[in-house]
DNA sequence: ACCTGAACACCGTTCAAGT
DNA sequence: ACCTGAACACCGTTCAAGT
């Protein structure tokens, strides 16, 4: 796992093969398939892993222990730029289950119980995936000017897009990444306080998705 | 783009090849790098071109228009369930720019600006990018056991999770993925109420991750 | 119990050549 | 301007065989 959580780190999901990590073990590639069923497996294994690293503190006051998980959570998957990619896999391994006991355990300590418990770990949840799964994109793709490819696009048109023109969307100097994803997360811990935050609008079906 | 949507559909991410892609427009599979740099490049086409199905309507009430378009979002992600996974490239075609411009011209119609509404959009963007990621890769995922099984590792020691047995994590029948999705919504629209719904905590400095 | 070697089917991509 | 054909380097994976 350390083999192959380096290779990643260094040359990116794409740059793991089961020959180059073959190698960093000094073995042949097809010595792997005893340990292990398929290249999805390894990768399934790495993500487990780096989520030892997120250290699980002595529990104190619970809105405290969620801010400190939340941003052990988004700074491993930062560390890792290739990892939040792969939560298009099911990773439930031990150590992400653990960390997600510890974040639930904090969250109804602060009183949250039911579907009020299972909406805010959810939106718990899909912050850090969501906010790391888009930085990472950028941080990884070697080519910086994408970001601003779409940045001139928006600029070129101000008709087009008069709100993210005003707003600044995409311009990086505006808005830092770090300070965005601090007030998303006072955001969601503020809807706990206030009761009934998550009461259903009037004309809103839970349904009408699909 | 039609192709290759339906491939995608049909065969999932690893099922789109060149070669198969080719093959159903009737040219050889060197053919396409005359329009296309690279594999790549298909994918971000693809990516975008199904944004075109998101509908934008006239302009109404804004919380309304929010939720209008945050259900239509999603539901286009979990209609093309290798769509979520992709968002580990920068995705930022003409089509995902226009429905941006929407959501964040009806919030700040809403009354957002400046910190606030790029707090608000980022909210946004993360709940509907982490709970499709989420909702498809088990969807996508032709085995189902695999949720069962995590489960199963969470009843089998109730003193390792109390709180995740106690909330019924990961129980399909207990909490539905719509439900769970527009009480989310509720609750960062009902952030967008209360005045400094996004000040600080008091011990919180935004710089303490990196 | 764990590893090697040879082999298979299949990739993305390049490039010279055709029309 | 757009497509073909042959070819290259490289995949994941299988399987019989070794120790």
């Amino acid at each position: 796992m350390d083999a192959a959580v380096d290779i990643l780190d260094r040359r990116g999901t794409s740059g793991l093969t089961m020959r180059s990590l073959a190698e960093g073990l000094d073995v042949t590639a097809t010595a792997l398939y005893w340990h292990v069923n398929t290249k999805e497996d390894v990768l399934d294994l790495a993500f487990d892993h780096i989520f030892g690293e997120v250290a699980l503190p002595e529990p104190t006051e619970w809105q405290h222990d969620v801010r400190h998980l939340m941003k052990a959570w988004r700074a491993v998957l930062l560390r890792h730029p290739w990892a939040p990619a792969w939560i298009g896999r099911p990773v439930l391994g031990p150590h992400v289950l653990a960390r997600t006991e510890f974040l639930q355990s904090a969250l109804s300590r602060g009183g949250l119980t039911d579907l009020h418990l299972a909406v805010t770990t959810h939106l718990l949840a899909n912050h850090v995936i969501g906010s790391a799964l888009t930085e990472a994109t950028f941080r990884r793709t070697s080519d910086p000017g994408l970001r601003l490819d779409a940045r001139r696009h928006i600029t070129a048109d101000p008709t087009a897009f008069p709100t993210l023109n005003a707003s600044g969307h995409l311009d990086a100097n505006r808005w830092n990444d770090d300070e965005l994803f601090e007030r998303g997360l006072d955001a969601i811990l503020a809807t706990t306080h206030t009761k009934n935050a998550t009461a259903p609008h009037p004309n809103t079906s839970s349904r009408a998705t699909h």
